[in-house]
DNA sequence: CATTTTATGTACCATTTGGTACATTAAGAG
DNA sequence: CTCTTAATGTACCAAATGGTACATAAAATG
């Protein structure tokens, strides 16, 4: 997209560093109003979250959005794509391989939790995009690609773990990482409804504590043969 | 709230009813705005619901939304609080004394499953509240104590469930409610980015009924001694 | 009957909103 | 050196938005 900079490389410092400064300027700026509209959509969703503020915000003008986004709805595409990248490049790092199936399992539930705490803007995101019934999700083209990865590594799991006996056989990965997914995710999206309803403080320590625990059990013992921890 | 009418018993019939019919016909118009602006809320949240579609629905003005809740956020309080009643009603009309305490704890996931498919509109206004903060719900004041029964049923269920030897010792009800709110919320809340990005249909009969199954099993499995269904 | 209160319609408004027209500056191309 | 193109600032706009002033009809009150 911006690495091409058709020079002579005897020239290289004086000239091309004007335009390879100019470029990286331009990138700079993109990547600035994609932060601040990032957190702007996730704090206030799509139909919340002003233009004129994130332009405020931004260390250029509303100009320069449209300029670069041609639309708040383009712009707004924009962050989630962004969002998923950056989370799912997040969990691509984890590596499981060296562990025993159980430990690795017991480890990805328990790092995707935190994981989860740690990235609530894109929570917030997914959930605005879920009242958007996933209209703007839609037309990205590589997410799905993106996230196809998540099931490759549960199933990876499951299948050494099946194998080694600890696991029941015949479930369904897609379905356990649907099941992760939910206990953790809902920890973080609803936590101040829960909070308000049930008089908990659902962010100290000791919940996030407790709870963790307490969805990892559930998921082991949703797969093994014998739970007896 | 509107339910006096201090008039004479004797002449019931021709002058109340001319009362009785003009507080009941505002009463009708505020459930009809009700009804209106919580479909409204739902599908856009707060921030992208419009009053004037709003009004344009309802078989009133928008003159009268002012009249009858006084501003937009007002409005959107009442819609909450009236979604949240209307569900723990619902809720609450179970009968699971009667079953042995197993089946008492499917029954309760099962249904509490179909019941979150069928009140997507509920949902969608928690999710829309949770990007909020819980700035609205916070301000209810009777939706705490609505809530309350919901971990008095599950309390109730498990500890029969201990007491005859079904259900392990030392789980929290609160917690188990939690996780059972948590898989089955999310089922709903986030098909639409859960579809998009793994290609399915997540409200295909067919992966509902699964879903509503693994769900149960997973519970049972946490709170059972001998999981081995 | 006079007066006050409830409930409602009509027309209007200030502000905010997403978006743009126009000018400009600087760099790249030939 | 000229011309095009990428990048940006300034000022502005039409439409939409939440909300209201004013009038009024009917019922409640005394």
């Amino acid at each position: 997209m911006n690495q091409v900079v058709h020079q002579e490389a005897l020239s290289d410092t004086p000239e091309t560093s004007a335009a390879a400064r100019r470029l990286a300027e331009a990138t700079r700026t993109r990547a600035d109003i994609l932060d601040v509209a990032a957190h702007a959509f996730s704090e206030k969703g799509l139909a919340g979250a002003r233009i004129n503020e994130i332009a405020a915000a931004t260390r250029t003008s509303k100009r320069m959005i449209y300029y670069h986004f041609g639309s708040k709805e383009a712009l707004y595409l924009a962050t989630l794509e962004q969002k998923y990248r950056a989370v799912r490049e997040r969990e691509s790092q984890l590596a499981l391989d060296h562990m025993s199936p159980e430990d690795a399992l017991r480890c990805l539930t328990s790092v995707t939790f935190d994981h989860h705490i740690a990235n609530e803007d894109y929570i917030r995101m997914v959930m605005s995009e879920n009242i958007n019934r996933a209209k703007y999700l839609r037309q990205s083209k590589d997410v799905q690609a993106l996230n196809r990865p998540a099931i490759h590594t549960l199933t990876n799991i499951y299948q050494r773990c099946v194998a080694s006996g600890v696991f029941r056989d015949g479930l369904d990965p897609a379905d356990i990482h649907a099941s992760i997914s939910a206990l953790v995710f809902f920890n973080v999206s609803n936590r101040h409804t829960f909070g308000v309803i049930f008089s908990q403080d659902t962010q100290s320590p000791a919940y996030t504590a407790t709870r963790r625990e307490n969805i990892v059990q559930m998921v082991l013992r949703y797969v093994k043969n014998n739970p007896t921890n």
